[in-house]
DNA sequence: TAGATTGTTAATCGATTAACAATC
DNA sequence: TAGATTGTTAATCGATTAACAATC
């Protein structure tokens, strides 16, 4: 096992696959697993799973294999989805919306305080419980609630002046949807970013590539 | 310049993001650039930038740099953005919604030329001014219009089913906002996956790591 | 022409895979 | 004990970076 920040980037981004996978078979009654079974199961190579799980400590046993519920227990952990970190959100559109409902449920290791919006019309509107507040009262907010993290499904326009507002008090960390680079303009602060349209350009290349491909 | 095949995927990630750099300079009226500026920009090496762009062939001009309108254009017409690959969407929620209303503009790439939904009590309902028709009419609907592409924004536990029908009727690419497993169950089949939750618990740990650190 | 910057090859770095001793 | 499978190191592979000749 290795120090935490010797642990690359790559291996991080495997972590919640490898936890949808190990919950799916908890669910199914499964309790115990190889890396290779795994490795046929979520098409990795079972050198690279013993290789990730490592990264961590030794989860396994040799001869026997993974405990599953024991193992979903330990990335869990890792990912820290007890956690509630404090959260708001910015921009109750569609994409807020669906947000809100679907992404910060149990175990997410995040807990939503608070909706915004510059729309005084949806202002007062409840989703999920939380009231949707004017961005005005942004600023008041953060300070008596002090939440860490902040979700940025806004007009990129928009974005400049919201993200010094939320870093200058005191928010450390973004899930951002707009395209505006936040960590480039704030140095320090953790960001991911979920570029839709970015997913699309992709898709349409490999999509129009394989067409071509198959019409030779 | 080499074969379309030899282009990694990295690669590949990398070029969307440069067409929205490229157009945002285009639209402040920057003419010229070379790798080190954009570069800078960018967050990238200057390196990895002419060593991307010489993938598809010489943009540049020594001594000078790179023409952005035209380098722009010649990355939009790499990812296809003038095409229109015939898409549906299934799954009409706010997801749903907001991918309707945002992400299908010109130079997409796609036309979204269905929209299907298995709650009846949306049917016949506009977005974007196409009606969300009953998942029922969807087999019929790709026979008459066959499209190419198919967005799925529905529970995961319909997936299974849906996606063996999609494929029957001829569907080659997905952009995929459930946690189904597309490519496993339908090998050949192009997907980019967005998983929204991973991305959340990915924030999660490194927003968790990044706290522990600075309270050592 | 001289300066700047590309295109392209070689060197480096890091991530993935293979191999196998340890051990359950 | 024998078979199975991990943990871990070494080998391989691929991606990024550095270097520099070509050339505008």
């Amino acid at each position: 096992m290795q120090n935490k920040d010797d642990i690359s980037i790559s291996v991080i981004k495997r972590l919640p696959r490898y936890y949808r996978f190990l919950q799916s078979l908890k669910d199914n009654g499964i309790v115990r697993i190889s890396s290779k079974e795994l490795a046929a199961r979520m098409g990795l190579t079972a050198s690279q799973i013993r290789h990730d799980f490592n990264c961590f400590g030794g989860f396994g046993q040799q001869g026997y294999g993974y405990n599953v519920p024991e193992l979903h227990a330990k990335i869990g952990e890792i990912l820290c989805v007890d956690k509630e970190i404090k959260t708001i959100l910015i921009g109750a559109g569609n994409l807020g919306k669906a947000i809100t409902n679907k992404m910060f449920s149990k175990n997410s290791g995040f807990k939503l305080i608070g909706i915004f919006d510059k729309n005084e019309a949806i202002c007062g509107n409840m989703i999920k419980g939380i009231p949707v507040r004017n961005v005005n009262y942004l600023e008041n907010f953060c300070i008596d609630n002090s939440p860490v993290c902040a979700v940025t499904c806004i007009p990129s326009t928009d974005m400049e002046e919201l993200t010094d507002l939320l870093v200058k008090v005191g928010i450390k960390s973004f899930l951002n949807f707009t395209n505006y680079d936040i960590a480039m303009a704030h140095p320090g602060v953790i960001v991911e970013n979920v570029h839709l349209r970015d997913s699309l350009l992709t898709l349409g290349y490999l999509t129009n590539t394989s067409l071509d491909k198959s019409e030779e």
